[in-house]
DNA sequence: TTGTAAGCGTTATCAA
DNA sequence: TTGATAACGCTTACAA
């Protein structure tokens, strides 16, 4: 039962196992005759060529090595789902890692998936990581990188982002459209690149509609689970928003239990919208409006790029950032 | 900037490779001090042993290969969430796959992790697989496997499944004690072994309480979008329906949707209850009561089973099936 | 057109 | 205690 070999095949046919390679690649410098032999035997045998053979002598894998936060979470698993189609497609595996929000751990995956010469590496930072020596490691080492989502500026390399500032900005207009003007912004660690750029997108709209900014109305929120909460209840108390802008699926629920458990009335009193990628905002009670970053598109892209990048169809040096336009969803409770 | 090998320690040291192998395996027949050398070289230029060059000698790769119907879908991403917690604790990777609901796609996963000679693999089963020739294949060649969830009683292998009869069971239960007597069951394609299952403790709640099955109250969906609402509109027309006990996130959201779509109060015309794993079923409108599958501990289970078979802390041959408890979540729409 | 041999990085066996 | 060599499966100069 172990799987055949082109030794094998070789000392089957009474050849040399050179020309049974030569056999199942090239076609030149064979004899036809011979080549169909090696060609049916193979068949018969169901002869699959040792994947591990061929990384070890060509120094690559065929196999692109995906890093992020977490994998149970709707952005995420979506985006891993846009990248597995695109690698299927073109014949590479994907090795996937989490880094668990863990700057540490990110680096340990990083070693893990440079050790075993995955051709290329996808990755989506952690929340802690502000030092980025060890992408720029495997950049020196030429190793193919693409970063989605949570990019960073402290490194110069191929990104697929969503248009965070322009989704920001939508959502914060919607607010002030339907009439409100002291409007929260609940939102993840400061130091991630799509907070930032969230935030200038929030203060973007408010200038354009002449309300002044106010530090107060701005919260960021760690990844543990009771910290929206609080913070969201001592939002309440003191700055007595009218709306409430948040930035991921995280927060959007959690804002909106904490708020319903006040017994704020929602939209009302404070009315809500957030970048989520929750496929049931519609029938949550009141529905809620979105803004929704293209996950599968964003990691289809990105899977795109790197394989173009690997595959030499994109020089490695030639940096660029592509930005995926969001989805804004509106609804009210009555529809 | 290329990685240092064994070679390269020896060629610096004036050592034979197989002395730099010794000395950074095994503690035996070799010199202290030139063990001692030989580390430290080693610790000054970051070497590290070339997996793939391991993988090829030993036939092992220290990967397990991970195959799930779909990776956005919280059940599933949650369950891998627990295996990879487990394997990288254990030094393993993980190879992820997506089916796609496609035994088609199934068969060629398993070709390809087959293939990387990963340590074992983990699966559960796409809704169109009916034939496991290729489960049987690669228990034949000894490689270690794990169903978990969407197992088969076509074939013995170890197993880890929620107690879907149970679930099913209390699920049914509670609407009965809540009042209904038509309670409809919405719910997977029937060959799939957790739809039998639920059946079952389905029937046998009915049985309990002297309520006669009718089998035009069960209606199963396959995964195309659109079925379930039209299954549901049906349902409504037909049956008319005082409780609805759906099986998945996908049928409990679409059978949700449809339902108010018509115009059907939730609870006070219909009631709900559905196995889920959506994080959000508190904060829909109504609040809607599941029984939730313990997805990070079912991938958890499985992988330690995988990996304990793998390292052969247990016997490939003692097969077994653990099921694990669910939960049930009650909600009403006044909490 | 085909075969021989070296090499990818490592370990195991045997000899020194 | 150390070193030379073969082997894992494959490709590719180079030689025949």
């Amino acid at each position: 039962m172990e799987a055949i070999t082109i030794k094998d095949i070789a000392k089957a046919l009474n050849l040399s196992t050179s020309t049974v390679s030569r056999a199942l690649r090239n076609s030149y410098e064979i004899n036809p005759e011979t080549k169909k032999l090696v060609l049916e035997y193979a068949e018969k045998t169901n002869y699959h060529p040792n994947p591990i053979a061929l990384s070890l002598k060509e120094n690559r894998s065929k196999a692109i090595g995906v890093i992020v936060p977490e994998i149970a979470n709707n952005f995420f698993s979506q985006a891993i789902n846009g990248i597995e189609a695109v690698a299927y497609n073109r014949g590479y595996h994907v090795v996937i890692f989490q880094s668990h929000e863990s700057c540490e751990r990110e680096r340990s995956n990083i070693q893990h998936l440079v050790g075993r010469k995955v051709d290329g590496v996808l990755i989506s930072l952690s929340g802690e990581t502000t030092d980025v020596s060890h992408l720029q490691e495997i950049q020196n080492k030429g190793v193919p990188l693409v970063i989605f989502d949570r990019i960073s500026n402290k490194i110069e390399a191929n990104e697929v982002i969503a248009d965070n500032f322009q989704g920001a900005f939508q959502a914060t207009e919607h607010l002030i459209l339907s009439g409100r003007k002291k409007i929260a912004h609940i939102t993840s660690p400061s130091l991630l690149y799509t907070t930032k750029e969230r935030l200038e997108g929030y203060k973007a709209a408010l200038e354009k509609h002449g309300i002044p900014f106010d530090e107060d109305l701005v919260h960021y929120c760690g990844f543990a689970p009771e910290e929206a909460r609080q913070v969201i209840f001592e939002l309440l108390d003191k700055q007595k928003p009218d709306a409430i802008f948040t930035a991921s699926d995280r927060l959007a629920l959690d804002s909106f239990a904490a708020v319903k458990a006040k017994g704020i009335n929602i939209p009302e009193q404070v009315a809500f919208i957030g970048f989520t990628n929750l496929q049931v905002a519609h029938l949550l009670d009141p529905p809620l409006s979105t803004v929704v970053q293209p996950a599968f598109e964003i990691g289809r892209t990105a899977a795109e790029m790197l394989l173009n990048t690997i595959e030499n169809k994109q020089s490695i040096t030639a940096v660029k950032t592509i930005k995926i336009p969001t989805e804004v969803n509106l609804r009210t409770s009555s529809n």
